[in-house]
DNA sequence: CGGTACATTGAAGGGGCTCAATCCACGTGG
DNA sequence: CCACGTGGATTGAGCCCCTTCAATGTACCG
């Protein structure tokens, strides 16, 4: 229960909730390697939980280069916005074979009623994948490709951290140099050539398709990463504290 | 009362609904021109609606260069994301003299109980900025100058039609050439050669301060602007009528 | 009338792109 | 078991879009 986690990861989950988000979840379906999920232009009445696996959300262009918004990883609520938009802004896509469950729209906004708790909970976790696109936007806006990338690196580890997919310097490397580049605004070659450099400059290691961090603190400046400190979740007590008294669940 | 203005221009308001956004932009303050209203890093319980004036919402970038995220428009409701989050993610500093009207979190949450079709609707308007933004972050990452610009300009002149800013043709010309560059990550000279490129291909003229759109289509097709066709209401009827019957508002 | 803010233009350089070749690991079928 | 195909990584050469630095122009304002 991959959403599960990464909710209460950052925020205290109330038993009721967890029975619920369980609930929401209970029928899953497969989606293979490569396929479309969302199609750009469609549209959908109902979001999906990615339960596992990994998936890109992307936009293409004319000019024939596509930009990616952003990697989907497990205990990702896809389709935001789109969950309130007339038609799909961008493509989901299957970077993985995955497994999804879908909640519709319906059921999920019946949740401001049945347990405003949990909704206001579950509507943070679409600000914090708000946040992440800001960051993404200053990033292929006003950094070098050095930045770029060391900023991607960090903040796709602390990601994979929550959800148990790295340990502290480690994660695997699930993407291609070409959709790296896709997903920072810059050409394979280039990409190639700045993790080259990554690596000559003593920053991280690659090996067995996974990156290791060596020098966190470079990185750390290089990329101006400050872990992740405003996206944790912070709403006036009186609707954390609806059904129940607020105590903490067990881990 | 541009905030009832722009969501009525998507969504028909229902006569309760009214009543209580103009109750909720009650109590307004003003702020003069280059001001902060809100500091990155710091903590806020309550969002702002723009009545008038603009603003924008920016972030510094250590090597000295800011990413404008958005231009905040009369109408707009500030510090999205922020509101659910620790601590604001980036500025927003006053770009004219402006009139706010401060809606505390507890207050803007509470409508999900009180008026959950007009919390539905104002939550519409969040995913239509996270919308602007991942167009923004398409813009930046994946389009030349030209279309960059021309882009902007196209989505801009859409934003400032609905609340009367503009006509058919053109709007006026709020940002220096400086912030545009910050908008689009380009430098100010370039932003400088590139409207004069647009100039003399005769598809914008500037004079008196606002941009005038001389090829529309030329512009369209430059720019791959489509309108804004995702940015719609779209939510399950049973969250529309709640409060009454779906009657539309006399405008 | 000098100061400030912004627009404009030029020259030179570099970061990142394009195009293209090569390499490598892996899977698959004969 | 090997030949081959395929997807991806790597590397090189040349170029161009955009940046930087810097100077000049221009409007407005106290």
């Amino acid at each position: 229960m991959p959403l599960i986690q990464r909710l209460a990861h950052y925020i205290p989950l109330l038993p009721d909730e967890i029975a619920i988000l369980r609930d929401l979840q209970s029928d899953t379906s497969k989606v293979r390697r490569n396929r479309h999920i969302v199609r750009e232009g469609v549209r959908y009445d109902s979001s999906f939980v990615l339960v596992e696996g990994f998936v890109i959300r992307s936009r293409m262009v004319p000019n024939g280069s596509r930009q990616v918004i952003n990697i989907g990883i497990p205990g990702d609520l896809l389709d935001f916005p789109g969950s309130f938009l007339e038609s799909a802004m961008y493509s989901v896509t299957s970077l993985t074979d995955v497994v999804l469950s879908s909640i519709s729209h319906v059921q999920l906004l019946s949740l401001w009623k049945s347990c405003p708790s949990l909704a206001s909970k579950i509507f943070w976790s679409f600000s914090s994948d708000a946040a992440l696109i800001i960051e993404h936007l200053v990033d292929v806006g006003r950094r070098s490709a050095l930045e770029r990338i060391a900023h991607f690196l960090l903040e796709f580890h602390a990601r994979l951290r929550i959800i148990g997919w790295a340990d502290d310097v480690s994660f695997p490397m699930l993407l291609t140099q070409e959709i790296l580049g896709d997903v920072l605004g810059l050409s394979m070659p280039h990409v190639n050539r700045t993790l080259r450099q990554l690596r000559e400059d003593g920053l991280i290691t690659i090996e067995d398709q996974r990156v290791v961090i060596m020098d966190r603190e470079a990185l750390d400046t290089l990329a101006d990463f400050k872990g992740r400190p405003f996206v944790r979740f912070s709403l006036p007590d009186a609707f954390q504290d609806l059904p129940g008294s607020a105590a903490d669940t067990p881990p």
